[in-house]
DNA sequence: TTGAAAGCGCTAACAA
DNA sequence: TTGTTAGCGCTTTCAA
């Protein structure tokens, strides 16, 4: 493949004058300027941007560390985030990490071996955790007290709002479908079930509580598992930490001849779009993942070129959404 | 950072020997292999992958061309190419089109600036299009007569089995909620439905069929369309020609007050997840999406690196999976 | 087994 | 405005 020594060959100039013709073209003569474009066409000349970004030490890679891409509401923050990349000449490498420490860390590597510049962690971080040092990372959709910055919303207010709507129409044994009992998600939305039911003035029932993780299985099992409690001890209503599990659960309820909102009420969270065509439609807690994905990768961007990481978090709206799959206990809420 | 020189000066050794212990480590004595272990750690050396990556004029990166990385078929193809992909060492850059074609000249520079050494296709090629030239190309879940390899089904044969299941149950009226006109999954697809039609005798209607984008929405629209027509000229079963149709296509009619089953019976294509959840759990093909995924980038890693492309395809077994969403007609199915 | 030195394709001082 | 030249970090001949 032809490279620029080969263009400057052909159109009499030094490699000097063809790359300034390319990359900086008003400081090049007219004259000049065409003869190397003619040059460029009749080589079918390519510039190696390897060469170019070994150069200028940089990759022009974002890095994604993604615990599952076959989530939707990750496929929609990897969408914004790629957009953003593009625009700003960066590609992004795919890291699924299958919630794998091994496979993370293999994936860091490719950062300190320099073939990404930065990380766009979606994978909530502890608060206590230590991200790879000396590296440009940030978080989107995570949790508050993270070690970096993080574009996310308030999950502890989402939740909180979620479920004070449940109450407030009337349920009080509300179950929970929630991941494991260390993700920092979990821990954040079940405190604000806590608050809420704390306001409410409702007692907590540790067998209300299922942990999954976050997939459509998860959810089933869990619904699976509230179809089987005794009467007066089932929920009337299930607040689900994300809508693959709130549909999960559906479908188990339904095999267990349950009624939805009927029997039970559902609630998930992520408003991916298959919530809205569910059966019945899903209420849940809306994230503005473009949002979210454009912000952290935009801000990653920045820091890559020499810009100080933000000091706060920017933490955006949430929106509840109340349809079908919620509606007030059929009977009497307390024994 | 540290570079390979400074660990050469601190081991007291030259840089090719550096070099040496790390990548042919049996070509360097005990104890020099040990002072260069210790230096490397004494550095916190990590070799610069980009200045070896261009010195072998190798990215070790594979681009993947997807249509819509929302849509889960495509993630779980992904999932598998990124597997594959890793553990040949290579990383995967994501190009999501958003079915532009500008979108993808634009990804397509990333193979002609060496900052991928292939790509893989996820959106079907037409049987004239040339994939841009010189380049390693193939394709996976695509369609015969591509101008590269493909991983894939066979979509005529499969559009067929599903269709000639509905009729041998005592469908005569088959909806289809298509592609657009000149997508060659449609094609093929169509191509299968009027062959089990004309198997069985019975002839085509032009009224039912319905062009989509393959999202919710559209299978939502056509869902509208056949449940707005007279009762004597709508189908008793539709052929959706993805599960996100299928899926926005029940929820369409559910809200036009007709039950599936009973009044009309729903299929897919490619069974992915929450074609077992859907409520009643949706009639499917099931397309080996990992399969074809893990083929694909062994086959243009193999390209790569220097073995000729196969001259055939390789076409891999599709399943027809019977679930709830289909039934016999519950009215004469003639008029 | 090791070292010296050239060079991958490009950019950027510096000089003209 | 243009050319000369050095060098990014690494690998790989070629010699010793």
């Amino acid at each position: 493949m032809a490279n620029i020594r080969e263009v400057s060959r052909i159109a009499g100039v030094s490699t000097a004058t063809v790359s300034r013709a390319l990359s900086t073209p008003d400081k090049v003569s007219k004259k000049t300027l065409a003869k190397v474009e003619q040059a460029v066409a009749q080589a079918g000349y390519r510039p190696n941007l390897m060469a170019r970004n070994f150069r200028s030490t940089r990759a022009y890679a974002l890095l994604v560390l993604v615990p599952d891409i076959t989530n939707l509401f990750f496929a929609e923050l990897i969408q914004a985030i790629e957009d953003t990349a593009q625009r700003a000449g960066y590609s992004v490498l795919l890291g699924d990490t299958r919630d794998s420490h091994k496979r993370e860390e293999d994936y860091i590597q490719l950062v300190e071996t320099r073939q990404a510049d930065g990380i766009i962690q979606l994978r909530p971080y502890r608060p206590g955790e230590q991200p790879a040092q000396g590296l440009n990372v940030v978080s989107a959709a995570g949790c508050s007290d993270a070690p970096c910055f993080g574009a996310r919303i308030d999950n502890r207010a989402a939740a909180c709002a979620l479920v004070t709507q449940l109450i407030s129409i009337g349920h009080q044994r509300i179950g929970i479908v929630g991941g494991l009992s260390d993700n920092p998600h979990h821990l954040e939305r079940l405190s604000g079930y806590r608050q809420a039911l704390e306001t409410a003035g409702i007692e907590e029932h540790a067998n209300l509580l299922q942990e999954g993780d976050f997939t459509l299985g998860a959810g089933y099992q869990a619904g699976q598992y509230f179809a089987a409690l005794p009467h007066e001890q089932r929920p009337t209503a299930l607040f689900c930490m994300n809508d693959d599990m709130a549909l999960g659960a559906m479908r188990a309820l339904r095999e267990a001849g349950l009624s939805i909102p009927g029997d039970m009420s559902i609630a998930g969270f992520d408003n991916c779009e298959y919530a809205r065509y569910a059966n019945p439609p899903l209420t849940t807690i809306a994230q503005p993942a473009r949002e979210m994905g454009q912000a952290a990768a935009e801000t990653l961007i920045s820091m890559i070129e020499g810009n100080p990481a933000p000091q706060q978090d920017l933490v955006l709206p949430f929106e509840l959404v109340l349809r079908d799959s919620v509606g007030p206990p059929t009977q009497p809420a307390s024994v």
